[in-house]
DNA sequence: CAGTACCGTGTATGCTCTACGCAGTAGCGC
DNA sequence: GCGCTACTGCGTAGAGCATACACGGTACTG
């Protein structure tokens, strides 16, 4: 919208932040001298999401979103500098935007138990995504912005510094991609990993046995792993890692608070 | 093919565990037939991760890792079965074994806090490693199960029950990780990344300028994210954001325990 | 001593990302 | 209306990657 006259956007910080980026906050108004273009990177990025879907995200190559799009793989490279831009961006898009806060959801522990569970949610359709939402640095693009900016108004009222904020937020966040990861790993790949979940205890129960991991060693004869399979066909009864861990932070955070 | 004569260990769970995880847990007695081995499994574990030290995780490629040992890439294929297989390898050897308990540190909370901490700092020197604790489903690595032992450990008298330990330590390990990652990518490219956080702060500035992000725009406009670049060079006084986290988790942990 | 299981290696395949140059297009200033 | 020129998509090509396979040599087993 408003363009600076000597501080131009990209000027300032020379290359810090790729052009692709621009084009996803819509802060690009291109003159469009050249011949029309002929893609999208909303068109491109959506390809890209839905071969990783379909395939996992290793199926994604410049190629074959090329040819998902029926285009040179090279024509690509006038929307993306480069794939690892290409694939922040599919990260952003599959994080999706935050859910607005259901009416009934007052209060800062409610906001952020909608949060993190809106945001598990997110994620849970795209598994691929998991691992990289924290490989590209900071956040910088506009959805995972927006979930940062939720979590800061869901604690807006508590009287917390920023840095206070921030880092519940990661506490948090880091909960959610750490319980994600892996139920992720269990799921992607059903066939393989069921059966070699299926052989988990029996793993743990034998590289146990000479004692060394007591305490890992009471857990297995205890049966703690022994179920692991068949929580994948019935889930029904299954102990909630998430939301145990969940409720134990918010409460440390109440804590803090003095409530 | 392989010839499977009796029981063998990898007998039972057929396929299901790779040959090079045996050797690593030295449940493998070769019988060794043929010429003498001229490399070690350690050896070349050891060699990868010189190599993702001084140069990222992207410089290790077999050629190379068989380049820094004098041996052809294919001889790493006698001792490893896929690239995969050595990157498992080398995040159990990053993350080393656990640090042993201080014996000042007495109870649950102690423990917990002297195996976040420690586990952070072994992260710290291999920050390679930190994308791909996760990676390769739940954990089956020595270290890695011997770290996790060692939480239990830790929790043993506090009466939880086995999920509810699992869950604490996927609740810290996950604040660990998700603190790392931020960390990790802005050491890991001191040159570009100090310079991009520079302009983090103008950069989000410019982003929340239409209003959409509110809390985000009020958290920038407060100066939150000013000094990012200022951290790099004095980390003295910057806010903690894994003590703060960390004291948070295990706040809720202790209220869960009713203490 | 013969058999054979295993070693390390060279070659080859197919894939990846992406640098570069080309020919064609469409809006701008005149 | 007419170049100028920025921009388009594309073909080619190069470097690097993981790894399948076949080969000749080695040292233990029967």
């Amino acid at each position: 919208m408003e363009s600076d006259p000597p501080a131009d956007a990209s000027a300032d910080s020379p290359a810090a932040f790729p052009a692709s980026l621009e084009v996803a906050w819509g802060l690009r108004d291109r003159p469009h001298k050249g011949p029309k273009r002929g893609l999208t990177l909303d068109g491109i990025v959506t390809a890209a999401i839905a071969v990783a879907d379909a395939e996992g995200i290793e199926a994604v190559s410049m190629s074959r979103v090329a040819k998902e799009l029926g285009a040179s793989t090279m024509a690509l490279y006038r929307y993306v500098a480069t794939k690892d831009e290409l694939v922040m961006l599919m990260v952003d898009a599959a994080i999706g935007p935050p859910v607005p806060l259901p009416a009934d959801a007052t209060g800062w522990r409610p906001a952020l138990e909608h949060w993190a569970t809106a945001m598990r949610e997110s994620l849970l359709t795209h598994l691929w995504a998991i691992p990289l939402v924290a490989a590209h640095g900071p956040p910088v693009t506009p959805n995972q912005l927006a979930w940062l900016d939720q979590s800061l108004q869901a604690l807006a009222d508590t009287g917390l510094g920023y840095d206070e904020k921030v880092a519940v937020s990661l506490l948090v966040s880091g909960l959610v991609r750490s319980e994600l990861s892996l139920v992720a790993l269990m799921r992607q790949d059903p066939a393989g990993t069921a059966q070699r979940l299926a052989g988990y205890g029996k793993f743990l129960a034998r590289v146990t046995e000479n004692g060394r991991l007591p305490a890992l060693r009471a857990a297995v004869t205890d049966g703690a792993f022994d179920d692991l399979d068949a929580d994948l066909a019935d889930e029904a009864d299954e102990f909630d890692d998430f939301a145990f861990g969940l409720q134990r932070a918010l409460d440390g955070v109440a804590a803090y608070l003095g409530e």
